[in-house]
DNA sequence: TATATACTTGAGTGATCACTCAATAAAGGG
DNA sequence: CCCTTTATTGAGTGATCACTCAAGTATATA
């Protein structure tokens, strides 16, 4: 709060009259941190199509903003919270469902274009494609891990579906 | 601090004079646990092989201890405490560095035994192996992701090395 | 200009945090 | 049995937390 404060050059007053609380502004910035990312990713796939997307959006990761933390926001804010069962923890969640169906409905878009066999659950490939993810932002937070592997990695493993 | 005294009972003085600090049994704590998970792992090398025991070991980790939190103490510690620049995420990511230690010389003891081809590198497969494991662990704690079919799919792959 | 309305200010509140320490009790040695 | 040493006790400390609110200032309307 000290830091909000002094960036916003807001008193505690204007800010609580602004935000109703720090709880409130913080679901806000998660709401908007994952539709930023969302759409970081549409983006990429009306650029360059599902499959080439999905294999791109990795490595894109790992390059946009290395200035900030690498990690997940949604991720370390679910688990934080929700070993307190903080309220918070389920805005988390809902926001990692809500990439993880869009992660869906991207594999799906590529099998209708032949991109990935028919035998695949697009659902189950979401899911793994977004474990992979935030295993590799968790390691790319690490100073003595090659992320740029891992994210290389995931993205040839896609090929082989 | 509360909950730790009532389940050692110990009450403050009694704790600081056993622990010196919060933060020392903490750093403890993060030895102890990595310690547990790697003779977890080193015995499942024992009985069936380095190979095997690393296809098994991400089912392994879900089987264990179901009722506390799925997801790694080491992550969870150096992203939490790392973001605020303290001292006990260097515990943490050091313990990590341990665990990935480890998983190379197993992957490097299947590549003598020909499981594995000799164009890989065992300390690139430690760091892929680790991050997958560390994001299974993450979905695991979600309510809504099949960490079971994830942990299926590490295993796989394995097999396609 | 007069008055009503909206915004800003920052000292202050109670709660909670990790931690201390003087007082007390228990254990061990001669 | 006394005395030294070691361990335990829990009220209390200062720091920090998210947050409040009465007072002050700016803005808009008549």
């Amino acid at each position: 709060m000290k830091d909000l404060e002094r960036e916003l050059k807001l008193k505690p007053g204007s800010f609580y009259a602004a935000f109703g609380s720090k709880d409130r502004l913080y679901a806000l910035a998660l709401e908007r941190y994952a539709q930023e990312g969302l759409e970081r990713l549409d983006a990429l796939v009306d650029d360059i199509g599902p499959m080439a997307a999905l294999k791109r959006h990795p490595m894109a990761i790992l390059d946009y903003d290395k200035s900030a933390t690498q990690a997940c926001m949604l991720a370390k804010t679910y688990l934080e919270l929700n070993a307190l069962g903080h309220e918070l923890s389920h805005n988390a969640a809902s926001q990692l469902s809500r990439v993880e169906t869009r992660f869906a409905e991207i594999f799906a878009a590529a099998q209708v274009k032949g991109e990935i066999g028919p035998q695949h659950d697009p659902n189950l490939l979401a899911q793994r494609y977004q474990s992979d993810i935030l295993g590799m932002r968790i390691s790319a937070e690490r100073t003595d891990v090659n992320a740029q592997a891992i994210a290389e990695d995931i993205s040839a493993r896609l090929d082989r579906l």
